[in-house]
DNA sequence: TCTATTAATCGTAACATTGCGATTAATAAA
DNA sequence: TTTATTAATCGCAATGTTACGATTAATAGA
């Protein structure tokens, strides 16, 4: 079908998801990155710096900008970007609960 | 297309992708933390814990297993699974490393 | 051997994602 | 006002994902 049956899931479970979700595609991987390093805004230079069509970057901020994690504002005809650093916090805090479950060895296991 | 141009990426960003990717789920997500929960292997029960139909649910197993993150072993008619503890410990330290950039707050900037 | 049980695989329908050319909207500069 | 610049949006083609009924494969138990 191609769409997730969320209904049968906690808040929690498809939070983590959706979150997931925008990291799972290496160009925004790599936005986040760079967004990171220059540590500043960022106005325009990223269909440069990434080698996607600027429709694509364009669709791919949207993404990253609709769940939060990065914030932009206009900037005479260009738009500036960075990270939105309060909700990549929140945003960690979800990812790391979920990544550091413990792991109590069993031994009478697998 | 609905492919990724993964070649214009680093191997991290690719691998960083990949692993969210297998998160981008909730069935996924939800199957993940049962196993840690239970913390031994589950023999079969996943179908009813999780709620959807069997090949859906064995078809998520199928990718968790194929990126590493669970092993599971035949134990007569049935396939028992758990969490690949080495492997999950691999995909931490590189998800933590992507999570944990550091944010210097820019103060002339958005 | 026959039957039940369990899980993988096949096939397919419905929907989502990715990428980009073309266009549009908004502002700046001349 | 006209023209350039920048980025968003539209529209679409190609491909991927999700879900599940039906089937298959493998083994256990009668």
């Amino acid at each position: 079908m191609g769409l997730a049956k969320t209904e049968m899931f906690t808040d929690q479970q498809n939070e983590i998801a959706l979150f997931a979700k925008v990291f799972g595609h290496p160009a925004r991987v790599s936005i986040l990155q760079y967004l990171f390093k220059i540590n500043a805004c960022v106005c325009g230079d990223l269909v440069n710096e990434i080698g996607l069509a600027q429709p694509t970057i364009s669709q791919h901020l949207k993404e990253l900008r609709h769940l939060g994690l990065i914030k932009g504002n206009v900037e005479g005809t260009s738009v500036c970007y960075c990270i939105h650093t309060e909700n990549w916090t929140k945003m960690k805090e979800t990812m790391l609960a979920f990544l550091n479950q413990d792991i109590a060895t069993n031994e009478n296991c697998c």
